[in-house]
DNA sequence: TTGTATGCGTTATCAC
DNA sequence: GTGATAACGCATACAA
């Protein structure tokens, strides 16, 4: 079976393959009764668009690149989930690829994005990226760069990110409302904005309680549920008895040192995550947590995209709006 | 920043684009002085092939599709990040898009990844697809069409699947040794064959140890959470003392049930789940699932996309091995 | 309202 | 070992 193309078609028809293109694109420099013609048959052909040529031929294809850690990734994939809900019904497909949290896989991608003459790239940046030539190649070739989550200040362009701070600030609050007294953070790494912004918000709300913070209730790194585990047996008999951590997976981890050291969450020891992985309301105690709303920051992402496309591209930071979760671990109730 | 060409190139060098396109591939043909010096000005020049005009001219694009019927499901994101390990390294990308489980986004999907002359098209079929006239175009027009985990026997082409049957099987068959006497099962969609094997598995299971199988504690579509719930409230009053879910978050839906009802799962009621989800051994009990290995799938489609795309397809169901894992809730030792 | 001509960037088939 | 030329399928500026 033979592809058919826009000339199969207009020699069937007994016109020129122009008539044709503009046929199919619905130019009204056609009349109606050839358009329905011309689509009919085409139909009828079995025609499909070779999206390639045209895409050549304008300069532009209808593929937008999207860059992320890791496809696998609840946030990630909800993030990818909302994008593609915008971009699809725009007439846009996604070519997604995986840093893994690798620089050079990160400017791999760029490079494969870019040969495919993608119509912009969405990304979020890896956490080793400390270079950011690559992104900033793609800037100056001028095809739209829109970050989320993981955004660099570097790079122009539209930024879309969850309201960390608040989000950290509520979830801190809560703990200190509760009664718990010493509460720690167990944040992520400090090359991370999401994770300085995380802990900002921690500093607020134990400054506006306390009027001050304990620098040494704050630990950096610890955002695997490993090391939940094994810094909060370290800690909690350091007179520690709440924990505000930067993940879900850290705060799991605390569950587990937590429990085997015998003390009770929540009763005793006070336990808030950020991420709201789907895991969170289905442990016991439920741990409270910060929802990041992927799926409509992809959905921003996905629109502030299309702008670029479009010539109207702006160069702003969007906040997205995040929510406290409030469950059973962070109350004194149980 | 114009897009530099292999004409800018040649201009350059003083030579044709033939030699440059020549060098660019490494052919042999062009003297080895000459293919470096290309390659050193290429880079200088900051050329970036186009591979949409390589594409259009070879007949065969570097992009392949795939269609899932979700993209956050833990187990199709690692399916996805499996393909990509093999597919990228092999100068593939990846044209992802999702069903959402309906059989008229599953054809604008395959529309849109026929337009864009994919060089293949890997599949995971929508729950709701009950007509394949649109994956019959795409094996008709010669593109290579590799299904995996929710395969139809209509399509020709590779497939891959999970052992469904062994997995239920061996979960089943615990639960019975684990002195259950009457084991129900929560299944999914008759229309999917990877239910219908979890069906036979358990069937086999409870036959070869009953000699019979009693139809009535079979429940079909009892696949969601909520589904769990629901369903368990109403009959586990009946004498039932154990299910085998076929899937993990109706097993968890059970779970709550059986809270609910202040029946203690593992000492007085068994549980065991399909699919691992990452909540399974974060639940208490923690949850006997069985582990779908979503990544090695994903190897496994990958080699099968390439070798079909180099003509040397095969027209085979490959099967890929399950891990039961056994945790507290299908133990009675609790 | 339709046709003509040209080119997008590359590769392949001839020549030389 | 390199060059000239055509073609992939489509869209558009310009003519008619």
């Amino acid at each position: 079976m033979k592809k058919v193309t826009i000339n199969d078609i207009a020699k069937k028809l007994g016109v020129t393959p122009s008539t044709i293109s503009r046929a199919l694109a619905d130019n009204k420099r056609v009349s109606l009764k050839t358009r329905e013609m011309v689509k009919k048959v085409a139909k009828e052909m079995g025609y499909q668009p070779n999206l390639m040529a045209a895409s050549l031929r304008k300069g532009r294809s209808d593929l937008v690149g999207m860059i992320v850690p890791r496809i696998n990734r609840h946030f990630f994939s909800n993030v990818i989930s909302g994008v593609e809900e915008i971009l699809n019904p725009a007439g846009y497909s996604l070519l997604i690829m995986q840093s893994h949290e690798k620089l050079r896989s990160e400017v791999k991608a760029v490079n494969s994005l870019m040969q495919n003459r993608v119509a912009g790239i969405i990304t979020s940046i890896s956490s080793e990226t400390d270079d950011f030539g690559h992104f900033q190649y793609v800037v100056d070739s001028k095809v739209p760069l829109v970050q989320f989550d993981r955004v660099s200040k570097e790079l122009t362009g539209a930024k879309v990110v969850n309201d960390n701070y608040t989000g950290a600030y509520l979830a801190t609050k809560k703990l200190l409302e509760s009664g718990y007294r010493r509460v720690a953070h167990f944040g992520g790494s400090r090359l991370l904005k999401a994770y300085c912004e995380r802990r900002r918000g921690y500093e607020d709300a134990v400054k506006d309680y306390f009027g001050k913070v304990d620098e040494g209730l704050i630990m950096e790194d610890v955002i695997t549920r490993e090391a939940g585990y094994l810094k909060v047996k370290e800690v909690a008999k350091e007179g520690i008895d709440a924990v505000f951590c930067a993940g879900d997976y850290s705060a799991f981890g605390v569950y587990e040192g937590l429990k085997e050291l015998g003390i009770s969450i929540s009763k005793e020891f006070g336990v808030a995550g950020f991420g709201n992985e789907p895991f969170a309301e289905m442990i016991y105690p439920t741990l409270s947590s910060v929802e990041q709303q992927g799926s409509e920051m992809g959905r921003m992402v996905a629109r502030q995209m299309i702008d670029a496309i479009n010539g109207s591209g702006h160069n702003i930071e969007i906040v997205v709006p995040v929510k406290y979760i409030d469950r059973d671990s962070s109350g004194k109730v149980l």
